[in-house]
DNA sequence: TATGCACCCTCTAGCTACTATAGGGTCAAG
DNA sequence: CTTGACCCTATAGTAGCTAGAGGGTGCATA
């Protein structure tokens, strides 16, 4: 088949699949005698695990070694866990992280006066960084 | 002040500083008779700013855009509020596709049974995308 | 005075993970 | 025989920095 038609199997962007096959995370597939690519069932799986490793958010470098590890089927998997552990700490560090700012957020919308500017709330809490002095933004 | 004390007095890489500056986002400061950067107050308070609204996640657009509303000082402040209301909507949103993400990495690695690749369910999970039409998997 | 070191300068390229051009070639239908 | 949808390569762009090359400056010390 050709790249389009991988691309709309795989919900992915022609772009895309020659950006991975340029990084080789994709083999290079036949050409016809045209010089198209020419793709057959084998890369299409392959860059079906590739777009399910990236919606969940698995780096391009993790995807890569996803698959390496994918392809020897007689070894432990526990190298395939830490990946998928490593990921999911790295995912809760992020949502603690969100979350923390969305509570100040919260606060700082919270405290909106509709105002002018002058007044806004939520101009000061940006403004009152630790390094700045207090109140020395009116002098100027 | 040289660009290196500005820089530890905001927390700031020196480069950084300098690619504000080239993105128009801080102002040149004034040069000494050497060519280095003199900075002063109202420098500083500004970097603070912006590094606080990037902590906050803001983005540099939002950042310009937040620094060009607090110097009019005498107008509605709701273009501030319309865009933190719009980051936190941003926020939320990337949180609840974290938590997604999260709860089926948990799946995955729940299911990891650490024997074999050949036989790993982070991998099958991997592999089973919906576009690619499987052969029946042995053990389901 | 010479030397060393930390700091400053500009310019350029690199990072992630694509996306979007420009400037062509191929192929089937009408 | 032309139109339009597709394909090709190569290059540059996106965000938000970060790192390096290759040079200049300023101050303390031997």
């Amino acid at each position: 088949m050709k790249i389009g038609d991988l691309a709309r199997l795989t919900g992915t962007k022609v772009e895309t699949i020659r950006y991975y096959e340029q990084i080789g995370l994709l083999l290079a597939p036949a050409r016809t005698s045209s010089n198209y690519r020419d793709y057959g069932n084998d890369h299409r799986q392959r860059l079906a695990f590739v777009r399910r490793a990236r919606d969940l958010g698995f780096s391009l470098e993790q995807v890569r070694e996803l698959l390496g590890l994918s392809d020897k089927r007689d070894q432990s998997c526990d190298a395939v866990d830490v990946i998928a552990r490593a990921h999911r700490t790295t995912v809760d560090r992020k949502i603690a992280e969100l979350r923390a700012l969305r509570k100040e957020l919260d606060r700082m919308i919270g405290e909106c006066g509709h105002g002018v500017v002058a007044d806004c709330h939520i101009i000061e809490a940006l403004a009152d960084a630790d390094t700045s002095p207090r109140r020395a933004i009116d002098s100027q």
